[in-house]
DNA sequence: GTTGAGCGTT
């Protein structure tokens, strides 16, 4: 199974591909997605990482409060997303 | 070419 992680406080300069080679040392890496704003296009500093259980709990302990390209990282588990209206 | 608390565009 696998779990939705928030990371917060990112350099505006990180990439997927960084977050994603950050987590990936502490467990397999499902998908990371970092958010953007829609209408300027400017990064925002924060995204989210799906990992499975253990490897979740695992990155949330060893890379909540790291250092990550020169800023200390937010770690934590992510809230849940109300459901989509179909309307 | 700038900025810095937070929980997301399918």
């Amino acid at each position: 199974m696998s779990k939705n992680i928030y990371v917060g406080n990112l350099p505006w300069s990180a990439t997927e591909d960084d977050v994603r080679a950050a987590f990936a040392e502490y467990g397999e890496v499902v998908s990371v997605k970092l958010i953007n704003d829609r209408e300027t296009g400017r990064p925002r500093g924060f995204g989210f990482v799906e990992m499975e259980d253990q490897g979740a709990l695992a990155a949330i302990e060893g890379l909540d409060g790291s250092d990550f390209g020169g800023r200390n990282i937010k770690v934590n588990e992510a809230r849940p997303r109300p459901e989509r209206p179909r309307w």
